[in-house]
DNA sequence: CTGAAAGCGCTTACAG
DNA sequence: CTGAAAGCGCTTACAG
């Protein structure tokens, strides 16, 4: 019914190689035929069908982006590094909300290999046995997803200890930690070790929340930090959303903030979608999309990859230390 | 290289079809068959080749969502109901920012007819010449992309209007109207229709700042706005990013909000990313997805589809009304 | 440089 | 109910 690549060779008077290699932009082609070739693709308003040609050449050309929520700044600035990045290798993005499915990663391996995808970006973090990820491109965010798959981070354990050492400058006593511990091996964790050595080095005692969490806990998780530890002078809190539920709880609590109560944050890139003004340890979100994105294409055309990639965080002052 | 229908066939010793049709789940095929086709299947640990199933039936199931921007709150909630939404149906979402490049949609379109995609949500607002739509599923939000595809909107019209009599009751004598003006012909303008009649019928001077405006210039239009209406009491703003900054601008110029200026804003879904707790004419993004959606998988089967869908706003007080 | 032909891996009338 | 065959619309050795 729709006009073909066969319609356009016998319009041209050429041979159906002949129309897909001006297509394809191959200048073997004389330029008479191609001439021709064009006008008749033209005349006849024909477009390619990628259906066929990825059929063929054994490449869909898309690529899965899985993460647990897109509406979230954090996930959603990602989200729209990782297609603009894409975008320039050619490469469209599929984007899939994991939510609270854990099968959803399962899901995308499957369209791996029924070829719906050609690879894949994963932030989310469940668990899985058994997965067969044989020849299966991923990549990930702040995890190798089993051990193998190539990851992009952050400089999480020193940016911690910076930050934790900035507020016991700035008068900090009694510094506590909160955050959501990870499902999977994760190099978050390493937020909580490098609190745990700074603790230990200063002498300090531990005041730590960091305990698994799931979306919409935020509050109550931020209740319990300052129901144990209503005497903190100085929090760090991991991760974009429970900074801020927990810099409004310490307010609803009527604390002082910064006087009686500092907050460092890590995750904060989101300063112009909210007029709260943290110190933050903000992620270079941008530069780990662009970065997670090469690494993926890397391995969909089978190149050697690093497997750890670590990229600085900025220290950005707000209105929530001294 | 990969195991094949054929290879199938082979081994559980039927015929292409058949295994075809186990896979596709008809019933039609005997039990013994079936369940011959399917160890064969575990045996080769085959999964089937979408591209080749997709070639066949000129289908992709796959939709493309063009936003201005991912990476803001109403569009990335938007984008996460589109996707629920679209998984619900079978589709997956290839995600398209089109930041300030005009020929994104023009690139979409092209996508249509290339069958990378089945159809398209547009959420951007260029004008373009002499486009080809004919058979081009594709739905839009707030506006009619070319005047016949169907759109979803919500109530703006009244809803600006019960707003600013709401405004009027709380004692406002001066009220403003801050917005970005549409590119195109857009349901948005019955915003500023709203406030224009609203105006005239109470007898009230009109204020209003609203040019177009690109992303980014928020703090100037609003700067602006308080330049030439420093005197306003009330001030109605169009738009989510506008009246975060607006916000700001009326807190540096040292207003007290509401007790000297009121804010209500259209738009703010977003109560869970920021702790500024603005009253807001609400627009139901959840809904306006799925309802998207829904228009655009009927235009993709070549069902009739409303042309226009109207659903209701919900107005929330906040903390910028008295 | 280029045409004819095989083939990518499915689906689907068709005939039985 | 089911097998053999045609065909979806391309790409790509192959031979010339």
């Amino acid at each position: 019914m729709s006009v073909t690549i066969k319609d356009v060779a016998k319009l041209a008077g050429v041979g159906v190689g002949t129309v897909s290699r001006v297509i394809n932009d191959e200048k073997s082609v004389i330029e008479s035929k191609r001439i021709k070739v064009k006008q008749a693709m033209k005349q006849l308003k024909y477009t390619p069908n990628r259906m066929a040609s990825r059929l063929r050449r054994n490449e869909t050309r898309n690529i899965a982006l899985l993460v647990p929520i897109v509406d979230h700044p954090f996930f959603a600035k990602l989200a729209y590094y990782v297609e603009d990045e894409a975008d320039r290798f050619g490469y469209s993005v599929i984007l899939v909300s994991s939510q609270q499915r854990v099968d959803k990663e399962r899901e995308i391996i499957e369209r791996i290999h029924r070829r719906e995808v050609d690879g894949a970006v994963f932030v989310t973090h469940y668990e899985h046995e058994g997965i067969d990820l044989e020849g299966c491109p991923i990549v990930s965010i702040d995890r190798s997803f089993d051990g193998n798959t190539p990851y992009v981070t952050s400089n999480n354990y020193d940016a911690t200890k910076d930050a934790l050492k900035y507020m016991i400058e700035r008068g900090c006593k009694k510094v506590g930690f909160l955050g959501s511990k990870p499902l999977v091996k994760s190099e978050v964790s390493e937020r909580e070790r490098a609190y745990l050595d700074v603790v230990n080095e200063y002498g300090l005692t531990p005041m730590i929340v960091n305990e698994v969490m799931e979306h919409g806990e935020e509050k109550s998780v931020a209740t319990s930090f300052m129901e144990k530890f209503g005497d903190a002078d100085g929090v760090f809190v991991s991760g974009y959303s429970l900074s801020q539920v927990f810099y409004e709880t310490a307010q609803e609590m009527n604390k002082k903030i910064p006087k009686d109560l500092q907050i460092v944050s890590y995750d904060g890139v989101f300063r112009q979608w909210h007029n709260l003004s943290l110190t933050t340890v903000e992620q270079p979100v941008e530069e780990m999309a662009r970065q997670v994105i090469r690494l993926l294409i890397k391995k969909i055309r089978g190149e050697e990859t690093a497997t750890r990639t670590v990229l600085t965080t900025r220290f950005v002052l707000g209105k929530t230390t001294k």
